[in-house]
RNA sequence: CGGGGAGUGGCGCAGUGGUAGCGCACCUGCUUUGGGGGCAGGCGGUCGGGGGUUCAAAUCCCCCCUCCCCGACCA
């Protein structure tokens, strides 16, 4: 955010809850793992064994989730508590699936817009649910410009309300349903336990807001934007199979009628709400008067719908794929798709590996050619850790044999193939593993998925993965599994459908714990 | 806010009264750069802040600030 008047003094409150200080309690962790970066690591084909980059996953899933921000160089945590740096490898991460939800979003019809940051505080408390669901995690501006402002201004934590104001001036008749908007911005929640990517104070999403002329259109709406959106994104581009369901009344979105969730397991069986849609009915309608005439000339509250997902999925592909060596990047997503190692550049094997990240990069393969003068291992382990899809080693030796050395990253496997085959070869390949990630992050979530018969068999089943359970709408299913840390992720049909309502017969809780 | 822990070079750490050190990283040079190669040399720190005790404080005492982990909240 950019503050043209380089005087301006604003302050930042937090409620009073949050204002007190947190005592000597808190300490700050000393970085990503250097002490614990120094285990064996079990590649049997090398000489000798090497000390790990990360944390292995089994020792330590948080803490090799930390190394391999730091060692890929995805991001870091800001100054203030809960920001985050995002470093231009993470970056390009996110500008991805920017790039590729954006075209399906506009593919459903809607536009892009822009609303503002700061949200007069009053708005908020227009709707009873939507301000108590957000009132702990407000940053509130009580000054600017030097003086305490009139009205306190709040950080935008999602923008149903200013966007409401607005629709209810845009929207005059049912000729302009449905009316499709969307917008990509930063928002703000004031959260007390920031882990970079998935839970920030500041993070970055795309917010779709729509009004419809029936209940029945907006709900429409709201799952084609789950599946035709975000199921399709998550399982297509980034390779990340998820569980598509109803959230309960606990879990669902302040002042929705209803929400639908895409979960996904992480590698340590954990869930992650990867992306939501809402249906809002008309409560936001009500209170910000958004109305059309109807065919008939009468006035009817808009019937709307809200959706988003965030950099939290940046996290979610990290935490699906990764493995001990380092991130693991579906090809559809890759930032760098191929990577050119020039070994030693001797006898001609720079000039070689020059030529043939050109022709790749003609070929639409999206390239990096490495011929830096630094060690051989040190560049390879870069790439690794970055997941690049696949790396083609390029020495001497290669070179004589007209040949380079293919590493595939997703199973490591090395494989020497001959230099004019490689334009061919390489789309074929990064096929391949686009499939195979997929199907290794699908396969982990059958294999850790269990049916529970009871409550304590879905408990059970939460440590290390997801439990499937009888609900018990209006039972006490949820209020036991919250008292051990495991939450109904979603409600499900028998068939695997996605409910409408929460006391639809025999649905199933999809139960986890979960990020 | 409840329960734990910690602030020393970019990062990770050692240093319990004598004026600050190690590893990694970084810079320079050399080297036969095939998985975080080797050798040599080098840059870099008001020890979180303030006050006190002492001939002398990173170290002991007091106050303050900040941060991390577990829990409650959450995209």
């Amino acid at each position: 955010m950019c503050l043209a008047n380089s005087q301006l003094k604003s302050a930042v409150r937090a409620p009073p809850t949050w204002r007190k200080p947190v005592g000597d309690g808190a300490k700050r962790t000393r970085g990503l793992g250097a002490t614990r970066a120094r285990y064996r690591r079990p590649v049997a084909s090398l000489r000798m064994a090497k000390k790990s980059v990360l944390t292995p996953q089994s020792e330590d899933f948080p803490q090799w989730y930390q190394d391999v921000m730091a060692k890929a160089e995805l991001a870091e945590n800001g100054p203030a508590r809960g920001t985050m740096v995002i470093r231009p490898y993470g970056w390009a991460l996110w500008e991805g699936m920017q790039a590729e939800v954006d075209r399906r979003i506009k593919d459903a019809g809607a536009q892009n817009a822009y609303f503002p940051l700061f949200i007069p505080e009053s708005y908020l408390h227009k709707e009873a649910e939507h301000v108590e669901g957000f009132s702990p995690e407000l940053a509130v501006v009580t000054h600017g410009g030097g003086k305490k402002l009139d009205e306190p201004l709040v950080v935008r934590p999602t923008s149903e309300t200013v966007i409401n104001a607005y629709f209810s001036k845009w929207l005059q008749s049912y000729r302009d349903l449905p009316l499709l908007i969307n917008q990509w911005a930063n928002v703000v929640r004031w959260e007390l336990r920031p882990r970079l990517f998935l839970r920030t104070t500041e993070f970055l999403w795309q917010e779709g807001h729509t009004c419809h002329a029936s209940e029945d259109d907006a709900r429409d709406y709201a799952l084609r934007i789950l599946h035709d959106v975000y199921e399709n994104f998550m399982v297509e581009v980034i390779g990340v199979p998820v569980v598509t369901g109803l959230k309960t009344a606990n879990e669902r979105f302040a002042g929705a009628d209803q929400t639908w969730t895409c979960e996904a397991m992480m590698g340590d069986g954990k869930a992650l709400q990867m992306g939501t849609s809402h249906l809002l009915g008309q409560n936001f309608a009500k209170v910000f008067d958004t109305q059309f005439l109807t065919e008939t000339g009468e006035r009817e509250y808009a019937w709307q719908t809200s959706w988003g997902v965030s950099t939290r999925m940046v996290g979610g592909l990290i935490m699906t794929h990764g493995d001990d060596a380092g991130l693991r990047v579906p090809p559809k997503l890759a930032p760098i798709q191929v990577v050119v190692l020039v070994v030693r550049d001797e006898d001609g094997a720079g000039d070689a590996a020059a030529a043939l990240a050109k022709q790749l990069k003609a070929g639409g393969i999206r390239t990096e050619l490495d011929n830096r003068d630094a060690p051989f291992g040190r560049r390879a382990v870069e790439w690794e850790l970055k997941g690049v899809p696949v790396r083609l080693e390029i020495g001497p030796r290669d070179l004589a044999e007209g040949t380079a050395t293919m590493v595939r990253r997703d199973k490591g496997e090395k494989e020497s193939t001959p230099l004019d085959g490689l334009p061919t070869r390489i789309p074929q390949l990064l096929d391949e593993i686009q499939k195979a990630l997929h199907q290794q992050a699908q396969q982990r979530q059958e294999d850790r998925t269990v049916d529970a018969a009871t409550v304590d068999e879905a408990i059970d089943g939460a440590r290390t993965g997801f439990a499937r359970i009888k609900w018990d709408n209006g039972g006490e299913l949820e209020k036991r599994l919250n008292q051990e840390s495991v939450s109904v992720r979603c409600l499900r049909r028998q068939d695997g459908s996605v409910p409408l309502a929460t006391d639809e017969p025999d649905l199933v809780a999809v139960v986890a714990r979960a990020y």
